[in-house]
DNA sequence: GTGAAAGCGCTAACAA
DNA sequence: TTGTTAGCGCTTTCAC
């Protein structure tokens, strides 16, 4: 191996010291805890002399509150739980991302979870945020889990759902109408041309993979395009999915001419397919995704998909959860938030080799 | 907006008990709170009839033991925190669910945080973990935030950086042998016919950028290959960088066959812009990538690639923490680890245009 | 306005 | 082996 450039630096040694607690600010600031306490919690009034002092002090010793402590005695631990489906899949770091830059903004820190749609990982993480004193939870996973969830339910935690009621006092809901770009999508291909049209769903555990599907029945109606069965196909909203899914498609002795995917990274799955089977994407065949995540503009061609914002979803679920958190002992009545959908047309579609030819 | 499909369950409303804490247990099991906390920590010599009603009790009221108090009073939080570059690229994400699984396997937390390579936001992470607490820090952003790593340091936190070393007591290091990597990527290219090679650069302030660069020019030296310095080229890690560091190449008057990227991510943005040219990858262009994430396997063509382990990078990762802070008062030296890398073929990769015709 | 003091839930000495 | 008790660092009454 080679040299490499490192940074190196000499010990700065320095005798270890105790971290500073509030005592020690008190004391220099020749004042008592309650002062000192009260100066940072910027609680009315204390003298401005006084405050000033104080500031010094915990300037000096470079001091902060311990968590900890603070959790234990005030009973809040300014920390939300986020549990998404997987993390692996793009829309939820730049999901997560979201979320964390407006809690963080507002004082909290997140404890992040990937459920990877398991009840077991899930009732785990569930237990790990329980021991943390979560003061709330958004369950972003579009799963079923229902059951696990119970637990947060019964000691009153805040909670907010994607896709999925639940009437209990402290939960709130983001429903997403993927119906919009959905129908959107469907009447973009019916106006290319496209008759055939197929959709690749995820796995049906999930609500949002359900009611995708759905929307998916409807658009076609709305459009007045039939649905042929076999060409709706459960994946699994993965790469390799998508290529399983694709696989499924050619057997079939009528292809379609376009593909709705159930999410992009489906999607990307297709395209991969495609190109391995020969096909060009748009001229052989269309294909859509949705979410609308940042690789989606990279795709070959890039891809025409059914943009989800994951801000306002992040932001959403953080508001629900904040309001929840922080209004103590109101009647504290569960809230619904609403984030749309759009189409976002690029290139992998286009008229059906027929309609051209 | 239609109907939807919502799990609508009616209010198991129970009358909101308090939380149970230790002494709920040591009544119900008639013991010392003293007995349930031996219990609970599998404390050498409860007899077995005791703890048996300690676990009974636990079971009953559904108990599990407040996080803040034990932190408290122990002072372990059993917390580390993750600090990685850019949660948005798909290479981390795969990392923090690595490292995230070891962590929980042995009962710790993670508190994860993104830094963008901004000092003021990392600044602001490493605060935040202090408060916490955390028990240690994996610093995975590869940047150069000596700095504001001080106050760590200061505090005698144990860490594990990656690509450089700080002569410290508590900080481990982990190397990356991306060399070899590299080496067998060039002469792959080589082999093929290549001659003109281009390298896509990281930005400049990451340390991990700087030693792909130099391990590209040495490796370019060992095959005996001329480096063209236009070619190469400072980008910044991401899709974009990658689309505007090809768009530099093009402007050329001698333009290279083959493309080395510092990552993935520009390799997938320089795939993207070929295509837009209408030069086709790997017969007009080859083109290789660095990380291996998951996505490099379904671009167009497959990407060619250098692999570099993410879970071998988490697991050295953790462990090296997990060292340093499980030796209570021991002479704690640092370690070293080293995760090494190794050429992945697939079909972006070919002749060059002009070796072939 | 400010301080004294009582815990928050737990672990770890120290006694018994 | 088990229990009693003193805090961990902080917030929050309640006096002054």
């Amino acid at each position: 191996m080679e040299k490499r450039r490192f940074v190196v630096r000499k010990g700065t040694r320095k005798a270890v010291v105790k971290t500073p607690n509030i005592r020690t600010v008190a004391a220099l600031a020749k004042v008592s805890i309650a002062t000192v306490s009260r100066t940072i919690n910027g609680s009315s009034a204390v003298r401005e002399r006084l405050s000033k002092r104080v500031w010094q002090a915990i300037e000096q010793l470079n001091y902060f509150p311990n968590s900890h402590a603070r959790a234990l005695v005030s009973g809040r631990s300014r920390l939300f739980g986020i549990i998404v489906e997987n993390i692996t899949n793009p829309f939820f770091p730049e999901l997560i991302q979201s979320f964390e830059e407006v809690a963080v903004a507002h004082g909290y820190e997140i404890l992040v979870s990937s459920s990877n749609s398991d009840p077991a990982i899930l009732a785990n993480c569930v237990r790990r945020m329980l021991e943390r004193k979560v003061e709330g939870v958004a369950v972003l996973s579009f799963g079923a889990e229902e059951p696990v969830l119970d637990e947060l339910v019964h000691r009153d935690i805040p909670m907010v759902l994607a896709e999925f009621r639940l009437e209990e006092a402290k939960v709130s809901t983001i429903l997403l109408d993927y119906s919009t770009g959905i129908r959107a999508a469907i009447r973009h291909l019916v106006e290319l041309g496209h008759s055939k049209i197929a959709f690749l769903a995820g796995p049906h555990k999930l609500h949002s993979a359900i009611t995708r599907e759905n929307d998916y029945r409807s658009a076609m109606k709305a459009s007045g395009v039939a649905i042929e069965p076999s060409w709706v196909i459960e994946c699994d909203h993965t790469l390799k999915g998508g290529v399983v899914g694709y696989g499924k498609l050619q057997n079939l002795s009528t292809r379609p001419t376009a593909i709705l995917c159930s999410n992009d990274v489906t999607a990307i799955g297709v395209l991969r397919a495609a190109y391995m089977e020969g096909l060009r994407v748009p001229d052989d065949l269309s294909v859509i995704g949705l979410d609308d995540i940042d690789f989606a503009e990279f795709t070959l061609p890039p891809l025409t998909t059914i943009r989800l914002s994951r801000f306002d979803l992040a932001q959403a679920a953080f508001e629900a959860l904040r309001q929840q958190a922080e209004e103590a002992g109101n009647p504290r009545m569960q809230r619904e938030f609403l984030v749309s959908t759009s189409l976002v047309v690029r290139g992998s579609t286009a008229a059906p080799p027929s309609g051209r030819r």
